[in-house]
RNA sequence: GCCCUUGUAGCUCAGCGGUAGAGCACUUCCUUGGUAAGGAAGAGGUCACGGGUUCAAGUCCCGUCAAGGGCUCCA
């Protein structure tokens, strides 16, 4: 808890919804410590906030470790609080004479807030008539009335958290709890967190055969089949669309000397992350000054390539500004236990660009991408939010630099009249940028464009152009991506969609199942057909009973499945069943169908 | 990298000290059936890997690797 004006009330929240979940949520932190505590009385207490859909609580028990098994025996003695109805009294204390009950009482991480804090102290109390004691917590509220409001609750997992976030402090362990003011509402959430499991990308790639992964190649995904269309059809898309938009493609390399990321910055910066070793074959031959040469290391990020391009001949205002596309395989060396799914990979590509351009260029160029984004997220349904990130306290470049740069990204938001918010202090050292938040259809952000101006980069490569003034000027370098790491996105397109992918996108767009083996004859004339006009289809001509057939086809999620049989064949038609319209199943002239299928087979963007 | 959890057949999982099981998938055969599982037979596992304890180890202990939940990082 962060210590703020006294009063910490109900004017803090945008609602008086806000404001009751709030309270309730970080009332029923303080029923999970106690029941804790009464557990494990020399349990130490860190913080216990509210948290999106619920709260932790940051404990300590010298000596134990707990368990996601545990986790019953807490509930049912937070049920026995939440029943004994305890009255939450917030009062003012003495901090001495608290601080002295914190020592003596063996915790020190409330000792340390205390120190931290200033102005008045409070203490939530909850004494228990049932027990005749009464359990305390140094906390600055607010809380409802009594325990017995916290009854819809349930403790959901247990993880290691550092003290403070610092790694090198010690690790505690965080308890999730969810907690709603209905038994509908706890109900309803725990639905939504099943449903959101039941589409996790890692899941349905599994299920629709999309990609793998290998304990050989841990963070790098294999991509199956299935999930390559869905990588290349977004791909080539992006490709287009940019080229369309004037930009231009090259591809670079992967592997590079030391000096590029000397000279970029990221040896020094970024080098944890930094795939890096020796060329054996350069080192067996290398003596003295040499030995610096034999690092090479796999590039995380395309912009030094890019770099190299631009200062490699002389540059003319001319040429600006100069879009440079590049899809090109990246290698980040995450940190093992942060690997995870397709969200986060150790090789991945990008719809990746550097826009070299002038500094009176940023706003039009800027202009621009906000209409691209807009363009691709509203094919897919998605919200997106927007931020200017402005300068850090620890920032390079001068003050006139990064108001006109910051005015720059302003006069591009205005004029598409978007409604975005500031975080302050949010930019990069190298220059402002702004963040986009996307929307799945579960209501869940995520980061996948980016615009960020950098004026560091071109400068680490010496970089320049020749202005019309006949003298030489630095360029501006626009970092952005649009969908981001098509690894991601496509992760994060699995859950929005669940797999139902939409025609145009959809690894299998129609699948041809027969009746029986009579009509197969037809069924490959229709199948060619289809593949023909450019559909991606395929046939089931199995021995299997339709219903059988229909099943499996379901459970790829195919979009269009065509049933032929004796009737069909006769007449030149096909019967449709549609994945996400089943009430109908029209029997039509193939003609029709396929008229049908090729326009929503377009990419609508 | 750190803490916790997990790792048994392609998939989902059971077995938890006495020398490997189910369903689905797969193969073959029968079946040619009109809208979400037709029938039969068969094949498939050094129980992640490496050590240790024990007369005996998927089963207990330690280590490694990987996955999951978090933290951290995200020049």
């Amino acid at each position: 808890m962060e210590e703020k004006e006294e009063g910490f009330g109900r004017d803090d929240f945008a609602s008086e919804e806000e404001y009751r979940l709030y309270c309730l949520r970080h009332s029923t932190a303080h029923v999970m410590a106690q029941a804790v505590q009464r557990l494990h009385p020399a349990a130490r207490l860190a913080i216990g906030p509210p948290v999106q859909d619920g709260f932790y609580y940051d404990i300590e028990i010298p000596g134990v470790t707990l368990s996601e098994d545990d986790l019953p025996a807490i509930e049912a003695e937070m049920k026995k609080i939440v029943k004994e109805n305890q009255p939450f009294e917030l009062e003012e204390v003495d901090r001495d004479a608290l601080r002295a009950d914190l020592v003596g009482s063996d915790q020190p991480y409330k000792v340390e807030m205390l120190d931290g804090f200033e102005g008045k102290i409070t203490v939530c109390r909850n004494p228990s008539k049932k027990t005749g004691e009464t359990w305390s917590d140094m906390c600055r509220g607010p809380h409802v009335m009594r325990t017995g409001q916290c009854k819809h609750f349930k403790l959901l997992k247990i993880a290691g958290a550092y003290w403070r976030g610092d790694a090198s402090k010690p690790q505690l362990q965080r308890l999730y709890g969810t907690v709603w003011p209905t038994s509908e509402q706890l109900q309803q959430y725990i639905f939504r967190l099943e449903e959101a499991k039941k589409r996790d990308h890692r899941k349905l790639g599994q299920q629709l055969d999309l990609f793998m992964f290998h304990d050989w190649a841990p963070g790098a995904p294999f991509w199956l089949p299935n999930g390559e269309v869905l990588y290349h059809v977004l791909a080539d898309r992006m490709r287009r669309l940019l080229l369309d938009e004037g930009y231009v493609a090259v591809r670079t390399p992967l592997l590079f000397d030391k000096k590029l990321f000397e000279t970029s910055g990221h040896w020094d910066h970024y080098q944890e992350n930094l795939f890096h070793f020796a060329d054996g074959h350069f080192h067996e031959g290398a003596e003295g000054e040499d030995h610096e040469h034999k690092i090479i290391g796999l590039k995380p990020m395309n912009c030094p390539s890019h770099m190299l391009i631009f200062g490699s001949r002389k540059r003319s205002y001319r040429e600006l500004p100069m879009r440079i596309h590049d899809q090109g395989v990246l290698h980040r060396n995450e940190l093992s236990g942060a690997l995870s799914g397709l969200t986060r990979v150790r090789q991945f590509s990008q719809d990746d660009a550097h826009i070299f351009c002038a500094e009176e260029q940023i706003a039009d160029e800027v202009e621009k991408l906000l209409e691209l984004v807009d363009r691709v997220y509203g094919a897919f349904d998605m919200e997106v939010k927007i931020h200017l990130s402005t300068r850090p306290a620890e920032k390079l470049g001068d003050d006139e630099l990064w108001d006109r740069a910051e005015a720059a990204l302003e006069v591009a938001l205005k004029r598409r009249g978007i409604d975005y918010g500031v975080k302050p202090g949010d930019g990069a050292f190298y220059g402002p940028k702004i963040d986009f938040d996307v929307f799945d259809a579960l209501g869940r952000g995520h980061q996948c464009a980016t615009v960020q101006l950098d004026f560091q980069l071109p400068r680490r490569f010496e970089l320049s152009y020749v202005g019309a003034d006949n003298a030489l000027h630095t360029p501006v370098v626009i970092h952005r991506a649009i969908v981001g790491s098509f690894e991601r996105f496509i992760g994060v397109l699995i859950e929005h969609y669940a797999g139902n992918f939409p025609v145009w996108l959809a690894p299998e767009q129609v699948r041809v199942m027969t009746v029986s083996e009579k009509s197969v004859p037809y069924g490959r004339e229709v199948l060619a057909t289809l593949q023909a006009a450019g559909l991606r289809a395929t046939f089931d001509d199995g021995d299997e009973k339709i219903g059988y057939k229909i099943r499996e086809g379901h459970g790829r999620k195919v979009p269009y499945m065509l049933v032929i049989g004796e009737q069909e064949a006769a007449d030149g038609t096909v019967n449709v069943r549609s994945r996400d319209d089943d009430s109908e199943r029209p029997t039509i002239p193939l003609a029709a169908f396929l008229e049908r299928v090729t326009g929503e087979a377009k990419v609508p963007f």
